[in-house]
RNA sequence: GGUUCCGUGGCCGAGUGGUUAGGCAGAGCUCUGCAAAAGCUUCCACAGCAGUUCGAAUCUGCUCGGGACCUCCA
């Protein structure tokens, strides 16, 4: 079987995964920033690296997967003041700066959950790691790396850039930078235009405030990830990630902080996904295209022509490898709606076929099914290429459909290779992909009511009274409960 | 402007030298009380041009088009 590999930004290949430590995994992924309700686009990484999770857990790893809250507010360059962003809204809204921060993670929780996605070993908050963020920046003055203007600490790049490789990440080049960063304000505080903040000198509007020997005020862009992934996973750990527009700055800077102060580069794989993009365009802000997930699973954006389900959404996302782009329409997915619905009809399926023993055996298509599980292994070494797993498990939906409707025998291929093909569903489907069942009724009278009335249009229809069983199918339709018959007499039924 | 990535059939998307990706949609057939679902068959492709090669969607060059980052951003 082939071995993990993992294409890592910062060297630009695919790579042999060796964790640091035999065994354990240490994988820190940048969480959301909770001034706001979380869109589409944020939902991708966390999928992603869910997935990624998964996947290292189901190799066996024991791993410790720690994800940050960003609560403090990164300040935004708006007109001539650096404003908070969190606290900038909380002015608007009339809240307490923690009272938005408490809502939005309470709303991102709530996302995670229903997109089936691990809850991470750790999620430490910005907030709650003021004391060694500053602790950090302190030790980067004392080596000489950054120095302190009217209260606000700057990162010294171009004396970074004389010892170690600035820039490797992202590719960029110091003297380019320095041509090509815009103007911004405050810059005379800085030594040169590339450097940025550790710490920012509070203004006396500014609601989130905490003291440091440099005065009031708050830790800059990029820290709070060096001192968190530091304090949890150590100098240096085996996966950090994030999506690809933190390349630079913020991952850069993050490794010039844990660099300066660690004495070594933070994490061994970098690992980023691409981004949503929406008629070409990357979802964002800026670009006024977001979709909120809440509008997504609700249909209630104009972009939308009806809800979508948060499976349908973990699918479309799996259906593209990470790195790639992958552009939204209602089309596609509508086309992941259909899609998940009949892989999950088959994966039900599957689970309830019983092996029947008979001569008969198809050497073929035996070793189709063998074949085609396996792969799937090695699909996932390859840089997790979920969308290779799935359309391998899509071409054993058809063999899979026939044994149930009969047109295949079921003894063509053996009771091993049946429970082998079993458990890889399971294992991909479920534990790996992470999908689950949306259809299954909550509770246990709703289905026995749902039972009751399959059995009554079976007997109609045994009895050849179509004006009840049409009733039955009829009615439910309206409640959007497809009714099935099968080959084999049953009714069955699905929620739409 | 600098850096970088991409351009695959009606739509979404795998794929890096020779082999069917896959999903959705379309067409025909089978099954069915009628449906639905499912199965079988089938149509549609590699932005353009030139080059390398026995052979290129896949490598090289050019042209055209688009995106991302350079600023908070998943």
């Amino acid at each position: 079987m082939s071995e993990l590999t993992i294409y890592n930004t910062y060297s630009r290949q695919k790579e042999l995964f060796v964790p640091l430590t035999q065994d354990h995994v240490g994988m820190y992924v940048c969480g959301p920033t909770v001034s706001g309700e979380s869109h589409l686009g944020h939902a991708r990484p966390f999928i992603t690296f869910d997935v990624i999770y998964r996947y290292l857990l189901h190799l066996g790893y024991k791993v410790r997967y720690v994800r940050n809250i960003t609560d403090a507010g990164h300040f935004e360059e708006e007109g001539r003041e650096a404003e908070d962003k969190i606290s900038k809204k909380a002015v608007i809204e009339k809240l307490e700066p923690m009272e938005l921060v408490q809502k939005y993670t309470n709303l991102f929780h709530w996302a995670m959950l229903q997109f089936n996605n691990l809850e991470p070993s750790i999620e430490p908050t910005a907030t709650g790691h003021i004391v060694e963020q500053i602790e950090m920046i302190k030790k980067i003055m004392e080596d000489g790396y950054a120095y302190e203007t009217n209260g606000s600490v700057y990162f010294d790049v171009k004396k970074y850039a004389d010892k170690y490789p600035y820039g490797k990440l992202s590719g960029r080049v110091l003297d380019d930078l320095i041509e090509t960063t815009r103007d911004l304000e405050n810059q005379e505080e800085k030594r040169n235009k590339q450097d940025f903040a550790l710490w920012k000198s509070a203004p006396p509007e500014h609601i989130m405030r905490w003291s440091s020997p440099w005065g009031e005020g708050f830790p800059g862009w990029h820290i709070e990830c060096s001192a968190m992934s530091t304090k949890y996973l150590g100098d240096r750990f085996d996966i950090h990630g994030g999506g690809m527009d933190l390349i630079f700055p913020h991952h850069e800077s993050e490794i010039a902080q844990s660099t300066v102060c660690n004495h070594e580069m933070p994490a061994h794989y970098w690992v980023h996904n691409n981004m949503i993009t929406i008629n070409g365009k990357k979802m964002g802000k800026s670009y006024n295209n977001v979709i909120r997930l809440t509008e997504l699973f609700s249909g209630r954006n104009p972009l939308l022509t009806q809800a979508y389900s948060s499976m349908t959404i973990r699918f479309f996302i799996l259906q593209t490898h990470y790195r790639s782009t992958l552009d939204f329409s209602n089309e596609a997915l509508q086309a992941a709606e259909k899609g998940l619905h009949r892989l999950w009809c088959a994966y039900l399926d599957l689970k309830n076929l019983v092996y029947e023993p008979s001569k008969k055996r198809e050497e073929a298509l035996e070793r189709q099914f063998y074949d085609s599980c396996r792969e799937m292994d090695d699909f996932m070494n390859d840089d997790f290429n979920t969308a290779k797993v799935l359309a391998n498990l899509f071409t054993l939906v058809n063999p899979i459909n026939s044994f149930k409707s009969g047109d295949l025998e079921k003894s063509t291929i053996s009771q091993e290779c049946l429970d082998f093909t079993k458990t890889y569903f399971r294992n991909y489907i479920e534990h790996i992909l992470g999908l689950r069942d949306e259809n299954d009724p909550q509770n246990d009278r709703l289905k026995g009511v749902m039972e009751l009335l399959m059995d009554i249009r079976r007997d109609a229809r045994g009895k050849k009274d179509f004006v009840t069983s049409d009733k039955i199918r009829n009615q439910l339709a309206r409640l959007g409960i497809l009714v099935k018959d099968e080959k084999d007499g049953k009714v069955s039924y699905n929620f739409e």
